[in-house]
DNA sequence: CGGCATATGTTTGACCCCGCAACAAATTGC
DNA sequence: GCAATTTGTTGCGGGGTCAAACATATGCCG
């Protein structure tokens, strides 16, 4: 608690800001893009009728936005009854592509993807836990030379987007915390900006909140504008997704939900505290449960508790009941208190849902009202591991989304 | 949960709308008012200054609210230093009052409100618990036809707005379940609409939220764009301002953080579940603890508690010290989630507020993670127990803010 | 006290953006 | 092959904001 500096991040004097013309186009043309990224080809008469603008203004705006080099129109199609048929309109991939950057705990993974989310190469290598921060920017910026030389010669990029399995300051891509990777207080933006001499920003995020971003947009969370996603690694963290928007607090911190207490009378967290969420229904509690070595870790984990569930081993099918319904129960709170339609699982929940979901669900129920509850389903995640690797390319092009010519016209200067 | 629902709300096919130039003008409009209805008067110049706009379109927006009789300009006031002074413009109260409403467990209110957040009156008497719903909207209405007509001949009443303490639908104001009030099922909305004999819409909306809405624009977070208010009544309910905004949820159920658990081996709760936040925290853990009977509640029980406290009773001020710490321990899992930069206690944790403050302060510390810890402030509301009455006024200007020239017309039609 | 510098209100014209209407083009169905 | 239908295209008009020139009100200074 600060009782003092609330005053001073008070913006007593904040007052809306006005619009003028150019903000007018500048949306329109962001809403047509957004369109076509999001939910893929459509025809310029369907395009009027879902932007509501007029046949002679789309066409305008699609002028524009083919002179940037960001749409193209495809063969005009035949409607089903009569009149003349309506050229479909998609993305230019090349128009914009980025370059994406996962750092997760147990894995590295680099992604080069094209406005519309056309994914044009990725490659992930495993990561050694402690391993520096300078050493994983060094192998990253290795992997993405590589991908960023087999672009097609027409690619332009246009940014550089990054999911770090930490506490991150979104303005610079500082991270001032990563328990799991063992970082803190590194500045990644600046890092990786360096070792891939390019010249565009590079925008760092929690990887939580980018798997809730990819899985809203092209996983499945599609179409649902309020949605949580849980990612289990090494702790718990969680993404929102509040009325199709990322919803990131004050500082950037929402959604630090693994050390929620949710049982006084649980384990020590090393957070210091005893009973967090995490400590119930995270990694460490699995292996303990199932008896497990604690040196085992990331993947090796996953992997052996999937062999021996598989195997139909009681105990290890009553650690991941048990797990199961600690994270259901969190599940319930997270459901109180942020009212979602969906509840994905992401990081290692993900692989093991099969096994968890019968007791989630349970918990979930008990921890949940029933008003709140009944709105909210849960799911494993459509995107699997790769989720924090597409959110983060989802990022970096949300950009361009925002100011199709703008974008265009600093690339060019 | 609900695993089928899910697909049916969810809106594949919704693609992003386009904005036309109507549009603008009503959001400089809306901005203009808005800076008005929230900071006070200021000049003209000034007014350029923070919108952005020109100086011509200020001057033309003005002149539009003033023909709406929504704002007035004053006489010229010199600057510091020479150039010609500009004249200070100012919210016309009267152009657009609101009646606002507030059926709380034990009280009712009422006010009425002008553009800008000046009272012209308001009332409140007590309400046994258990009255129906009709009873109270006969009540309601009587004391609201007392406060129209002592209104000045000259004010325009443009929207109702009502706090209930229960959860509520904002579409059409219906109340699905006030477990607090003994109401269930009850078409709020529509049964004050004619007993009030008023052609407006009656906008209902939940106590916490409208609690977290006056706070943040007229109470103790003012310019805090990130806060999270307790409401503390029977239950614990939360309001949140996340950006600036209210936080609803897919439904409006956000914050609904009373029966979140937090301590598995603690009291049951009427919810049916065990260690819920508000049977550790709530009105009901203050009686257990202070071993004052169930039958006390509400203000009865304030009053006890206080005088006990302020005698210096110390199984009173073990009582509060123990609730203050659960409290606080929730505030934490709240920061965690939410990273808001201040959370404000309202309901009857107001004027306990000094004898809980150090216990609430100390189990936020230990509930909270460092980094979205050091965000956040915890303080006594600022409106003390009309902050939802406020907050009803505060929702139904904002239909005027939304579209000022628009509501106007609706008026006069 | 009067002129000058300064800041701001006012007026006019231009530009940008979108909608509308008329026309042209492309397809279906008879 | 012609009518009906739907949609792209073009030109015009209106709404909204901005920029510039002008008018006005004040402080400052000799």
């Amino acid at each position: 608690m600060n009782r003092t500096q609330i005053t001073a991040g008070r913006d007593a004097h904040h007052r809306p800001k006005g619009v003028a013309a150019d903000e007018l186009r500048r949306h329109n043309l962001g809403a047509v893009v957004e369109s076509l990224h999001l939910h893929g080809p459509i025809s310029r008469s369907e395009l009027t009728a879902t932007t509501g603008l007029n046949r002679s203004t789309i066409a305008d705006l699609i002028g524009e936005l083919t002179d940037l080099g960001l749409v193209e129109e495809g063969p005009a199609v035949a409607p089903s009854g009569p009149g003349r048929p309506s050229p479909i309109v998609n993305t230019r991939p090349q128009g914009a592509v980025v370059l994406s950057i996962e750092l997760s705990v147990d894995s590295v993974a680099v992604a080069t993807v094209g406005l519309g989310g056309h994914v044009y190469e990725q490659a992930r290598v495993p990561r050694p836990r402690g391993e520096s921060a300078a050493e994983t920017v060094e192998i990253v910026a290795g992997l993405a030379g590589g991908l960023l030389d087999a672009l097609p010669a027409d690619a332009i990029l246009t940014g550089v987007g990054v999911g770090v399995a930490g506490v991150t300051r979104r303005s610079d891509g500082f991270v001032q915390l990563a328990p799991n990777l063992g970082w803190r207080n590194v500045a990644l933006g600046e890092m990786l900006a360096s070792a891939l001499r390019l010249s565009h920003p590079v925008l760092v995020a929690n990887e939580a909140d980018l798997g809730a971003l990819a899985e809203y947009r092209r996983g499945v969370g599609v179409g649902v504008p309020h949605l949580i996603y849980i990612s289990g690694e090494a702790g718990i963290g969680a993404g929102i997704i509040h009325d199709g928007k990322p919803m990131l607090g004050a500082a950037g911190y929402a959604g630090e939900a693994g050390h929620t207490l949710i049982n006084p009378s649980g384990h020590l967290c090393r957070c210091g505290a005893t009973g967090c969420w995490e400590t119930e229904a995270g990694e460490s509690a699995l292996a303990r449960l199932a008896g497990i070595p604690s040196s085992v870790t990331g993947l090796g984990l996953v992997d052996t508790i999937l062999a021996r569930a598989n195997d139909g081993d009681q105990t290890t099918l009553d650690a991941l009941s048990e797990i199961g319904r600690w994270l259901g129960l969190g599940i319930g709170n997270l459901i109180n208190v942020f009212n979602p339609q969906l509840v994905v699982l992401g990081g290692f929940y993900h692989p093991l849902f099969t096994f968890l979901e019968k007791a989630v669900f349970e918990g979930a129920r008990l921890g949940s009202l029933d008003a709140p509850g009944d709105v909210a389903d849960i799911a494993a995640g459509g995107l699997g591991p790769d989720a924090p690797l597409i959110g983060a390319a989802e990022l970096a092009l949300s950009e361009v989304i925002a100011d199709p010519a703008g974008h265009s016209r600093a690339r060019s200067g």
